[in-house]
DNA sequence: TCAGTGATTAGG
DNA sequence: CTAATCACTGAG
């Protein structure tokens, strides 16, 4: 199965997330063994001006990654504890990012990352390339739902209620 | 409902 | 250096 090349990621961020729903997540491990996951939960953050992005601060060590060509990996940690999982989307300087939130039988973006050993080793890492990570195309077209962005009540009410966290009921 | 947990960030 | 913040989770 072939993965998601280049022009996949290097669309606008509300294009690719819900996309994105219904396709394969693929985690190879150093052992060699090899999981699948279907994607069923994802939120969509977009550029400097979406208040609940982290590049609303501005360009730091740690949101730089936000900054590059789409298709790259943007993971760090939450609240001590969870490491968050998010591929970068659309153009160099145009920082947009999907937050993987949920796959089938896995939900939480917390808990995604501890199930498939995903840590800050991963920042960077390209999907397009990677050996360990990437996304695959199932041809699924599963019928969308959206809402508001869960826990981002900083951003404000008009950012924190636009419908911008989507999924599908994916059996 | 609420504490745990530590990287990241701005500010002195 | 200090202190606040935080795209979450699990226990009760």
């Amino acid at each position: 199965m072939q993965r998601f090349s280049k022009e996949f990621y290097c669309r606008d961020v509300l294009d690719v997330a819900p996309e994105m729903l219904g396709q394969r997540l693929v985690r190879r491990y150093s052992n060699g063994l090899v999981e699948k996951y279907i994607v069923t939960e994802v939120e969509a953050y977009r550029g400097c001006e979406d208040l609940a992005c982290h590049a609303s601060k501005g360009k730091t060590a740690r949101t730089e990654i936000m900054y590059s060509e789409g298709g790259r990996a943007y993971v760090y940690l939450i609240y001590g504890m969870h490491w968050m999982l998010n591929v970068v989307t659309g153009d160099k300087n145009h920082p947009q990012a999907v937050l993987i939130r949920a796959v089938k039988g896995c939900y939480g973006p917390g808990r995604l990352t501890r199930r498939l050993r995903i840590d800050k080793s991963f920042y960077g890492e390209d999907f397009t390339t990677s050996q360990r990570i990437w996304f695959e195309p199932t041809g699924r077209t599963p019928a969308i739902k959206a809402g508001p962005r869960i826990g981002v009540d900083y951003a404000g009410e008009y950012w924190a209620s636009i419908p911008w966290r989507f999924w599908a009921d994916i059996d």
